[in-house]
DNA sequence: ACCCATTCATTGGCCGACCAAGTTAAAATC
DNA sequence: GATTTTAACTTGGTCGGCCAATGAATGGGT
C-alpha cells in the first residue's frame, strides 16, 4: 500500500506539505477560525429550523423587525439590519412574492417605499420565535448560565470591535440593548 | 396613542408594532443574534483583507489545507472543511481557473480527483497568513489574553454542540487541535 | 459473474450577500 | 429657478453555500 505511482510516496496519514514549513495556517487565528466554523454551523441549524416554516436563513431578521416595528421605510430597514441595500431589495422581493410582506410607495417621498408584514405572516411570528428559542437552546447546549452570559458579553465586545473596524462605510448598527 | 388606522398615523419614532405584544423577537435568542452579527462582520472584514490578495472569503480554508497537507483527494478535502461537496467543487473550479489550484484524476480511483496548490499559489501563503493574523488582531481588539482564551474555549464548546446537532448527515469535522 | 448499495464528483437551482453602476426623486446650493 | 449633490432604491454580476438529483466507478453479497 501507499507508494502511489503518481510519484507521491504517501506514507499513511502524513501527506507531504506543499509549501515550506510553517506548521498550520490555522494557528494564525484560532479565534477567527472558531468564529467561522461556529457561524457556518449556526447558520445551518438555523436554516434547518426555518426551512420548515418556509423561511430562509437571514429573512428572520427582516421579518422580526417588521413584526416588531410595523410599517417601515425600506431605507430604515436597511439601516437597522445593516445589510447591503441591494440585498434587502432582493430579499423583500422574494418575501413579497411569498406573501410575507407588502410594499407600497411612500406618499411623502416618491422614491421611497414602505414595507410591512402581511397579516398572514403574523402567524409565523410565534413559530419563528419558537424556532429561535430552539436554536438558542441548541447553541448553548453544554454551557451553563455563567458561560452563556460570558459568551454573550464577549461576542458583544467582538461585535463592537469588528463594527468600528468594518465601519469604513457601511452603517454599523449595534442595537442598543435595553438590558 | 397612535391608533394606526392602517393609514399609518405615525407618531415620530415610535412605530406601531404590526403584531401582538411580544416585545422584541430578538430577546428569544440573544446569543444566536450575537453570533449572526459577529459572523457577518467577521466575514466582511475577512473579505476586505483577502480581496487585496485576490481571494474570496471562504477560499482561504481550502488553500490553507492544501498548503498544509499537499496533494489531497477531493473527498478528503470536503471532509476536512466540512462543506457541501457541490460547494467545494465549484470553489475548486474557480480556484483552478484562477491558477491557485491544480487538479488531476486519481490513478488509483477513476472517479476521484487529486487536488494540490500550484507553485505560484505558494506566494500567497505568507500573505494569507498575515491577513489572518491581522483579522485575528482586529477581532480581538479590546479583549485581553484571558478573555480571548475564554472566548475561544466557549466557541469551541458551542462548535461541538452545534456540530453534533447539525450532524444528521454532513460530516462534522472538529479538527483535533494539537495544543 | 451478477446485482445492489456506497462513494465521488458534478450539475442545476436557489438564496443570502457583496460590489459596482445606474435611475429617479428629493435637497441643497447658487 | 436652474444646477448640483445627495438619498433611495434597483439591476446585473459574482461568490459562497445549501439541497436535490444525476452519472460514473468501486465494492460487497449471494
Amino acid at each position: 500500500m501507499t507508494t502511489t505511482t503518481h510519484g507521491v510516496t504517501q506514507e499513511q496519514g502524513a501527506a507531504a506539505p506543499r509549501c515550506p514549513g510553517p506548521p498550520s495556517a490555522m494557528l494564525d487565528g484560532p479565534v477567527s477560525h472558531a468564529v467561522s466554523k461556529v457561524a457556518r454551523l449556526h447558520r445551518i441549524v438555523a436554516g434547518r429550523l426555518l426551512r420548515e416554516l418556509g423561511l430562509h436563513p437571514g429573512q428572520e431578521f427582516l421579518m422580526m423587525h417588521l413584526w416588531d416595528n410595523g410599517p417601515v421605510r425600506q431605507s430604515e430597514l436597511i439601516k437597522t439590519v445593516g445589510l447591503d441595500p441591494s440585498t434587502v431589495t432582493k430579499m423583500l422581493q422574494r418575501l413579497e412574492q411569498a406573501g410575507h410582506v407588502r410594499r407600497c410607495p411612500d406618499p411623502a417621498d416618491r422614491r421611497a417605499s414602505l414595507v410591512e408584514a402581511t397579516e398572514t405572516s403574523c402567524g409565523l411570528l410565534q413559530q419563528v420565535r419558537e424556532a429561535w428559542a430552539e436554536l438558542e437552546r441548541r447553541t448553548l447546549t453544554g454551557l451553563d448560565e455563567a458561560e452563556s452570559a460570558e459568551l454573550l458579553r464577549l461576542l458583544r465586545k467582538v461585535e463592537g470591535a469588528l463594527c468600528t473596524e468594518a465601519a469604513t462605510d457601511p452603517t454599523c448598527r449595534t442595537d442598543p440593548d435595553p438590558g
